[in-house]
DNA sequence: CAGCTACTTGACGTAAAGGTCAACTGGATG
DNA sequence: CATCCAGTTGACCTTTACGTCAAGTAGCTG
């Protein structure tokens, strides 16, 4: 059904859990150039809690952890959700080490919720996508024609 | 690949072509209410351009084909499109009828561009799902092991 | 240490996507 | 005919998601 690997998906996640020691950093410019966006976008979704990288002498650090953050941020808001909704999400990574069984039961819904919603979200995409393919089609075809009657 | 059924897809885009006499029509409390926006909010979108409905006595009547557009619009705008990516967007259903060649040579290739587009997004919501459904099916096993050990 | 560079916070500005409110109008209805 | 009711335009307000600019700082570098 999916094209992404389970291996490829749970190392995504799993480096949300814990944060080695000695890992590689970044600076914000470093993650604003690589992911196009402009530090003070960074700044900005860390002013909204999405992100929260360490500090050393007043400047953001930016750990595999934060790294995966941004590209969940970024991913999530390319498919229209809100800051807002974001945050929300983000927890769901980032808790899903912990064991106490409420935590456990909520992780449980909230993901199960969040899976239909982009299911929805994909079935109005694959939607859109069968309508465009229909007219690139139509017009192909009526474009044969009228090149070579 | 897909689960949207090529008539579905065809009928779809044919609303846009030739308008029938003696349509079923639509209020504007008929499509806010039917599709969950207020009739503002309609407004707003035919002051961008994106709807054109008729006019009787200075009211504005819809008929199947602004109805279709409304959906449109409302679909890409929950996949993270601006009104102003719509518009261009739109123009791609309202065209496809017409025949000039570079009417038809532009329809296949901005076509051809939103279906990248598109597929660039599902892979993306795909990488999301796949993530979800780890951390969903992970807590679910050790909520299961917690409560019955 | 002077100067440069990259970073910081803070204040203010702005575009997009509507919401809100006021004043008006066209029809239906008692 | 008065009176609703739904609809209309226009002006202004709000929230979200940043951009812009000013003033300050930490750390190299000649």
């Amino acid at each position: 059904m999916s094209l992404v690997s389970r291996h490829e998906a749970e190392s995504f996640v799993a480096s949300h859990l814990a944060p080695s020691e000695d890992e590689e950093v970044f600076g914000i410019a470093d993650l604003a150039s690589e992911f196009e966006v402009t530090p003070r976008t960074i700044r900005f979704y860390e002013s909204k809690g999405l992100l929260s990288p360490r500090r050393v002498a007043g400047s953001r650090i930016y750990g595999r952890r934060d790294r995966a953050r941004l590209i969940l941020i970024l991913r999530a808001k390319a498919l229209g959700s809100s800051l807002e909704e974001i945050r929300h999400f983000l927890d769901l990574y980032g808790r899903s080490g912990e064991g106490r069984v409420r935590q456990l039961e909520f992780v449980v819904r909230r993901t199960g919720e969040e899976i239909e919603e982009l299911e929805g979200k994909r079935r109005q995409l694959d939607q859109t996508l069968a309508e465009l393919r229909h007219i690139h089609q139509t017009c192909r075809g009526r474009l044969r024609k009228a090149k070579k009657p």
